[in-house]
DNA sequence: TGTACATCAGTGAACGCGCGTTCACTGATGTAC
DNA sequence: TGTACATCAGTGAACGCGCGTTCACTGATGTAC
């Protein structure tokens, strides 16, 4: 039955963070639309109500989570300290969208890796204001290897099936990038 | 028909080299196995004979490009110039497999995950002899923190739409990668 | 070494399941008067 | 403000395609004697 467009717009949110967390958690071709439109509360007919297609709920998702991950505003320190830690790694649904959804994004289309693309020139434009450095050009060459390690460090620990392994990765790329951020 | 023993092992040779070259490029899932069989040259039906189920090839894929890419006896600095370096950037099928398959690994089967863990793990002890500190703690930190940003930057270069900021991202973590190894 | 037979790698058609997408229908919302 | 009607978000069954897997068959290989 029809809904007011207040709750519609509510189920398109609903839509959208479900899709993104699932895609974290699973990847884009491991969610079907019925398990989006499930965890959202709903049943799968009326997902083209809000969206042309599954492609079109992946760019939209991928954009979605960037703009969230975009308002975080802490300093640098403790974004690195949150970003490299045991809690990140284990629970990716509520993590990075460009670690957990940038490798898959390669592949996906246009409009999906030019959101991303517009979210690593953010990070590394917020990461350069903090970066060491002494001009403007060495700072934001800092920053860029930073967030690149950051990422890999990630992403790799994500992937040690050894938890030993995986916990000297983040250790060891936290304390590489904070050393250096201090001078 | 039925084909001599040396031509069947030189058959499974060629579908774990297409097999491997296809998924680095494309991914896991948008490979089909009548695409690997048709790029070894063979039809899809006797993919069977060589290996138990598609996620079977896909842990021996990973596992053979692994061991292929350990046979890499480059010292540090040539092979950090060229893993990040436009031409690796722009041939996945070729290239560096904890990159090309390492995200999509963590979401497969448990023997996928050791074997590249094992990877993870030689090239971890390759890089910890040549790089830079006074302890084998600190050469290990140091190791492990260059790897994260060289998967991670090859990662972001080949996510990013824009041709500026890829050679941007690759050249400002090699080089600040290459300033910390001089050290 | 040659011959007869069994084996089995490879072929290509077919099967069956899962998933993206469509569709007829329902009934509450929104609008025109 | 109230009433009649049109709209359309959501439902759940159905469709159809693609892909992993199976299977009967072929004919060359490998083996037994």
């Amino acid at each position: 039955m029809r809904v007011s467009r207040e709750q519609m717009a509510e189920h398109r949110r609903q839509i959208l963070d479900a899709a993104s967390k699932l895609f974290r958690e699973k990847g884009f071709e491991a969610v079907t639309v019925a398990d989006v439109m499930a965890a959202a509360g709903l049943t799968h007919g009326g997902f083209y109500r809000h969206f042309a297609s599954k492609d079109a709920l992946i760019a939209a998702a991928i954009a979605e989570a960037l703009d969230r991950a975009a308002a975080d505003r802490r300093a640098f320190p403790a974004y690195l300290a949150g970003y490299l830690s045991k809690a990140h790694r284990d629970h990716p649904g509520e993590g990075c969208p460009v670690a957990g959804l940038g490798p898959a994004a390669i592949r996906e289309g246009a409009e999906a890796r030019a959101a991303m693309t517009e979210g690593l020139r953010r990070q590394i434009a917020r990461f350069a204001k903090e970066a060491p450095g002494k001009t403007p050009a060495a700072k934001r060459q800092a920053a860029i290897a930073a967030w690149s390690a950051m990422v890999g460090a990630l992403i790799l620990a994500r992937l040690a099936d050894d938890e030993t392994l995986s916990d000297e990765i983040l250790t060891a790329t936290r304390k590489s990038i904070a050393t250096r951020a201090a001078n």
